[in-house]
DNA sequence: TTGTTATTGACTTATACTGACCAAAATTAT
DNA sequence: ATAATTTTGGTCAGTATAAGTCAATAACAA
């Protein structure tokens, strides 16, 4: 049975993510070149791990310059108090919200210490019953439902950041 | 006893439980293409078997990535909780309960150190989002809104039960 | 029968990665 | 100074890959 094998942007997402641990200022600066050598790879490869993985739903920033002695400044996220998170997290969700997007950003969440898997677990459980009582019971149609699970999502979040 | 047992589903149901038991970590990668040829059948039985059998309230969780280096990874989240104790408790729940009973159980579960507060906000908000679309949005009838309350807190202290 | 569970396959969506072309900032030449 | 050149990074569209959804059907249990 093949295992999946390591993607190189996990690679990348991997050493970056070290970089940032290295540096306690939660910030390090990056020459998009000299990491595509590295990983002999293409350099908008690196975009594309910044794009998909570095995003502000992911908790970060980046800032970058062209031109001669450029560089990517990848900045981790820290909130000042609960209401900015709560805005953020709200702002995450928006105003529908798919399972799937919705697993991944808990899947997020939890990744980043947000929640507990306990915390998870049961917010899964919630989402689903509510996806199955919509869908069997009271005949919500597909978008109505992502309506519905985006109100609950962020009722949950922000009661989290809030409490 | 209901007994549905489709060899299918079942076999790929122990055939994942298998991998998880070897592995310490209580989860396991999988690549749905390679699982549905080793079983002969089509890749979306996977994903039949995953919402069946692997699902939150189970105490499951399902991470998935989708396009190159794809996968399914399915943890089993374990809690070093009296389990029988909790079990007893859903037995508490019973058929049907009322709002205020619902609360004093997540009281009582709670200074028992049985859930934390914020695991005890998080079911409230579920709870209480049921209530009110149920209520408003749906026009349930409160006897029933009592059954589906029951259903949902059932759900959520089995799922922290079989963690 | 009747309702639930299992299975399939056609169709949809998401992710990874590359390469050609674009844009901006610094350096150098005139 | 200013224009040309060099040094960076950005964008986008294309290709390949892999998982998700949904509805129709089949099998099964009550």
């Amino acid at each position: 049975m093949s295992l999946p094998s390591s993607s190189l942007t996990k690679v990348i997402e991997e050493y970056i993510a070290q970089l940032l641990d290295e540096n306690e200022d939660g910030e390090v600066s990056l020459r998009r070149k000299d990491l595509a050598e590295r990983f002999g790879c293409v350099p908008s490869q690196i975009n594309y791990v910044l794009r998909s993985r570095f995003a502000p739903e992911n908790g970060f920033l980046v800032e970058s310059q062209r031109g001669g002695h450029g560089y990517i400044k990848v900045i981790q996220l820290t909130f000042n108090n609960c209401d900015e998170e709560v805005v953020h997290l709200a702002d995450l969700v928006g105003n529908a919200i798919t399972e799937q997007e919705a697993r991944k950003l808990l899947v997020n969440l939890q990744n980043r210490e947000v929640i507990s898997p306990r915390e998870r677990l049961i917010i899964e459980v919630a989402l689903r019953s509510q996806e199955e009582n919509g869908r069997s019971l009271f005949d919500v149609s597909p978008y109505r439902r992502d309506l519905m699970r985006a109100e609950l999502l962020k009722k949950i979040l922000t009661s989290l950041a809030l409490g």
